[in-house]
DNA sequence: TATTTTAGTTTACACTGTTAACAGAGTTAT
DNA sequence: ATAACTCTGTTAACAGTGTAAACTAAAATA
């Protein structure tokens, strides 16, 4: 009857520690594959034969595909908010806005299959709440900022409308980087009948836009 | 030697009927499950166990999977072009616009998986231009009705900068609009941990935050 | 009537993700 | 030390996918 052994010994922690070793080697062939390539394009067999392994022995470090890349893509949403941690520098709050909105495309470009699975997916499989705040998500930290933000452009009484609530402007305003994002990742599928701008003067124009939309000089 | 019956006979027009009819019923299984549970829940045994036939037979009337699907999404994207001509009634060019954005929105959230496999999926396969010129893409179409609408903005000189040109604006707005939508689709990702505001604020906030942004009062 | 074209079937292949049964080494308890 | 138990991998198998090849029977054409 093994009972009181939640204290880790230390035999059991060279276990551990080897088993986190080979969880990072099928995260980090995972991670490739799937920057490179795609949700589809990561196959089981695919990871485990790169590192000499056979699929199922990924089950016992992943409950199923899917968790294996929501967690690669968890884990690399921390350098999301770490860059928006860099523009949170920025004092004065509407230029804070403005490069909030550049480091946010540039971020979904750059990574193109994360931001997809993080923005562009439908969600399926129940949630598991607990799980996610235990662990912290990066895109919440992430929004906390721009919501920051937006809350400082607020209290200085630069937006043009005083029923607009804070939520509902980072909702805008994150639409429009957003659509700016994914249509730029999705843009190949329209470039037959379409003359595509550049991306940065798309960028620069619709965070224009909205900040003059809905702030006013000061 | 078959050679002169380009011009089509009476009887092979009676085959040719038949033919349109399975080839419409192909459709509208595959249609029903596409618009209700997406892409991947369309699988050719079941749309052929419905029809009763088997799945190899469904090849005989599209080269594969992805062309049926592509081909309901242009047919259906038909309406979305009719909905366009509708907007394109109203005079004045700025609330056309504004027209133009809620059909947008309200279409694509109507039809979410119709438009996420034309705007929110990467592009695969080769295009097949030619193809597409001849049938007509009514998401062209869509667009046509914009960049008018553009146009006539332009040209009453109700653009605050004179450097924007046409196609730059139309993106810019389309990006917009297409935030909204894209995020709609996709928010039950972010429910736990994210306050969404009505879809009728989004929605008006940033047409209203663009068009203020882009446009002087006149 | 003989020939060719066509629209379906059957069978089969190469893939998926995933589960069950098992094996052996590492760890723990007696 | 030795027995028991717990992990972490393997092999084999399942149910499902899109798709291709070979075949069949009927319709259309010569």
């Amino acid at each position: 009857m093994a009972k009181a052994m939640e204290a880790t010994s230390q035999s059991s922690s060279r276990r551990e520690r080897e088993r986190l070793l080979t969880r990072d080697k099928i995260m980090d062939v995972a991670r490739e594959l799937f920057a490179r390539e795609g949700y589809e394009a990561v196959t089981l067999r695919r990871i485990a034969s790169t590192i000499s392994y056979t699929a199922p022995a990924i089950y016992r470090h992943f409950s199923d595909k899917e968790q294996l890349i929501k967690e690669i893509c968890r884990i690399d949403f921390a350098s999301f908010a770490e860059r928006f941690r860099d523009a949170f520098k920025i004092v004065d709050p509407v230029k804070r806005l403005r490069a909030i909105g550049k480091t946010y495309v540039q971020f979904g470009v750059e990574n193109p299959n994360h931001y997809r699975l993080m923005f562009m997916v439908e969600y399926k499989g129940q949630h598991k709440s607990d799980e996610r705040k235990a662990n912290g998500d990066p895109t919440q930290d992430a929004y906390a900022v721009l919501q920051q933000t937006v809350a400082a452009i607020l209290k200085a009484r630069r937006f043009r409308k005083k029923k607009a609530d804070t939520g509902l402007l980072c909702q805008t305003f994150w639409a429009g980087v957003h659509g700016v994002t994914s249509l730029e990742i999705c843009k190949e599928q329209h470039r037959d009948w379409l003359e595509w701008a550049p991306l940065e003067r798309r960028t620069e124009m619709i965070i224009d836009a909205l900040v003059d939309g809905l702030t006013v000089e000061r």
